[in-house]
DNA sequence: CTGTTTCGTTGATATTTATCAACGGATAAA
DNA sequence: TTTATCCGTTGATAAATATCAACGAAACAG
């Protein structure tokens, strides 16, 4: 059932994982089922765990003023949900991350996490590799955001996150471009006539 | 001289540093001078070493097709300057970093790091509060790139960073928000206005 | 099956922001 | 000093994007 956790493990890491450090994450990691539209974590609370997507789909998103909702961040199997600021700092969260389909999520707290990345090397390696990929990721979408037009941006998203597409409807993939749905739309309609 | 590195480790850690580890920190991070529009890093470079900043001042930026300049990160004094992809995927970096001042750097490679992080806990503490920090600063950064206008963004830019604003100038400032410099002469008038 | 919500699209229009060109002041270099 | 470069501002105009309104199709809930 977590394999899938195991086997993420495995790969961002190049020390193996014994049996015996498996059954310690296993016991350690609380399997839980979020329905669609529970909320993982809602604005104002704390953020007392992370989670990893075993499977299902999650989104992370501020609301304005307005009422407006901005999506942050999107996330799928092998994706970590949860709100770094309010982790780290145990202040409210202004982040709402909520299930968008059924989702099942592996949870670990801030202390428990420590623990395994004392107690087992290959979990040590893998919440640095997870930093690591983080920050590079982020890093480029500042980049883009500053950068490009709302076109390329699109082509640039669609090109890495393809499996996003299929996952997430369109006024989703707009609001985390930063842009409307309708200009998400014609700027569809338009790469699709130069192809 | 190097008194702003030290404080600057006591700060974003709680284990004191001995003498002995100091002196070892000092023994392997090299201080070097850069002046005004020097390199520390060019396009195609790979990245070697991370700087810390003991004074003056730096930009990251990259050059898109029609050669604009897009500017990515700015840092001054405690500030660190690198490029986390090209340092962690040893690839050539796709942006520059260059002097905007006369400025010195503490140089460190990856492998001194690790050892570092490794004899001294003060050491490794400062790591992973870097990383933190820096992570929550980022997410926020894209938070406000997707969800606000121009004259938001700059706002949150004086009220966050004023010491930025004495240092670089308009049009830097401006690329750094992903506005034009006409634009922001523009907001800052109307931001007078209600003031 | 039937009403309701969600989703994507399109058109008309308004707003925001970029582009282009010009200017004056400040600063640095010769 | 003179000259050149950098910097910030302004106006006129163009381009990008948002907003508002309406529609039809699909998915979903009762």
């Amino acid at each position: 059932m977590c394999e899938r956790f195991r086997n993420y493990i495995t790969r961002l890491s190049t020390t193996p994982l014994s049996e015996e450090q498996w059954k310690q994450i296993t016991a350690t990691m609380r399997l839980k089922l979020f329905r669609k539209k529970q909320y993982f974590l809602q604005e104002g609370d704390i953020c007392k765990y992370f989670g990893f997507i075993v499977n299902g789909a999650m989104r992370q998103y501020s609301v304005d003023d307005k009422g407006a909702e901005h999506i942050i961040r999107l996330a799928l199997e092998d994706w970590w949900v949860g709100d770094r600021e309010s982790w780290t700092m145990l202040t409210p969260s202004i982040y709402n991350i909520d299930a968008w389909e059924n989702t099942e999520v592996l949870l670990i707290t801030k202390a428990d996490l420590v623990l395994l990345s004392r107690a087992i090397p290959a979990f040590d390696e893998m919440v640095r590799a997870i930093v690591e990929n983080y920050t590079i990721a982020i890093q480029k979408r500042v980049n883009a955001a500053i950068s490009m037009p709302a076109d390329r941006r699109y082509a640039d998203f669609a090109c890495n996150h393809p499996d996003f597409l299929q996952r997430f409807p369109q006024h989703i993939i707009a609001s985390y471009l930063g842009i409307t749905k309708e200009t998400l739309s014609r700027v569809r309609k338009q790469s699709l006539k130069q192809s």
